[in-house]
DNA sequence: CACACGTGGCT
DNA sequence: TAGCCAAGTGT
């Protein structure tokens, strides 16, 4: 009989009797489970589930990944946010197959070296794919050990964070790590909740130094966010005929390798008779014939750092052999849905074109 | 190493 | 409403 403490063997119980059926949970896949991680990041699975379906429907495989462009992979993470995740791990994909023709490493060194792939990713898929012991920790973690073990350091900064890499280090259970580290993660997905914990029927709650001492609300401790800043963008929807000019969005901010719409930035809310002043639509339409159309109401999109507030100036051009801006280009309405665009670019085409 | 990077649901 | 949060990583 292998040695296991009392509360990992109540934790593992109560994963086995009452763990969720995902797709993931069914494989040992290391391509599915890397999917699934990454989808995950910073992502609820409820948001993440018909992505995961979808990406491994159209991309079975490293290989079908490696292949694929990224404006492909792109619109079928669509939506999900965080596309620097899409694009590194088409990246990875076409590392791996180039240089040890698609086989996933093992070793969890050459796992955590892969691009998008960080502590916890490479602990997840060493520990649920080969159940090698490395010990995970992700945001459920945290919270879970912090409770557990009284912590009161502030977790979102790097010393908080290895404290509790140490404390996670040495509370996994090395016979099982790939169902230690998921019950963990499930128990902080399910019952230790950052509000309304349900500690009445966690199993762990005999041993949690924070249920004792009535501090569960108070920890885990984290420092104070700082304010959202505003940015206004003025996009200029040009059309001629049925086709729309779209840009592609570079490296250095928002939304990279997705497509908009040329944009005015300005530093405050700014109304059309100063936009057709600017040098930037002087550039574009110059003295060329054109109308303005529409200008729409302005829409709010809230992201993590930043609140952006957006108005679309719908303009009928007269000349389609007009100098465009960089990264621009005319795109038919036909094929604009096969463009990856941003939600706040997809919700004023669904309700204006 | 503080900050950038998306989106949607919940309080 | 405004803020917080969700299986983090790159720079």
């Amino acid at each position: 009989m292998i040695y296991m403490d009392k509360r990992a063997a109540k934790l593992l119980k109560w994963y086995d009797e009452n763990k969720r059926d995902l797709p993931w949970r069914n494989t040992k896949e290391p391509y599915q489970i890397w999917l699934s991680e990454i989808i995950l990041q910073q992502t609820r699975v409820s948001q993440g589930l018909d992505y995961y379906r979808r990406f491994v429907e159209s991309y079975p495989d490293i290989h079908a990944l490696a292949a694929a462009p990224e404006r492909d992979v792109l619109k079928l993470w669509q939506g999900l946010g965080y596309y620097s995740r899409a694009r590194n791990m088409l990246h990875t994909a076409r590392d791996i197959v180039q240089r040890t023709d698609g086989v996933f490493p093992v070793k969890y060194e050459d796992i955590r070296r892969l691009k998008g792939i960080g502590n916890y990713t490479a602990a997840a898929i060493a520990s649920f794919a080969y159940n090698q012991p490395y010990a995970v920790l992700d945001g459920n973690v945290m919270r879970v050990y912090s409770r557990l073990t009284g912590f009161t350091e502030p977790i979102d900064n790097p010393k908080g964070r290895k404290k509790l890499q140490h404390i996670a280090d040495e509370f996994l259970v090395k016979e099982n790590p790939s169902d230690y580290n998921q019950a963990l993660m499930e128990l902080g997905a399910m019952l230790c909740l950052p509000k309304n914990p349900r500690c009445a029927i966690c199993p762990l709650q005999i041993y949690c130094s924070a249920y004792a001492t009535h501090s569960v609300g108070v920890i885990p401790v984290k420092q104070a966010k700082k304010q959202k800043k505003k940015r206004f963008l003025n996009y200029l929807v040009i059309q001629s005929g049925d086709k729309i000019v779209l840009r592609k969005r570079t490296r250095g901010d928002i939304w990279q390798g997705l497509y908009d719409f040329p944009c005015i930035e300005t530093t405050s809310s700014a109304k059309v008779a100063y936009l057709t002043e600017t040098s930037q639509w002087q550039s574009i339409f110059g003295r060329k014939k054109h109308a303005i159309e529409a200008v729409s109401g302005e829409y709010r999109h809230i992201l993590t750092h930043r609140t952006l507030l957006a108005t679309f100036v719908k303009i009928q051009s007269g000349d389609k052999a007009m100098i465009l801006p960089e990264g621009c280009e005319w795109v038919s309405l036909r094929k604009l849905h096969t463009f990856p665009v941003p939600r706040l670019i997809d919700r004023y085409l669904s309700a204006n074109l």
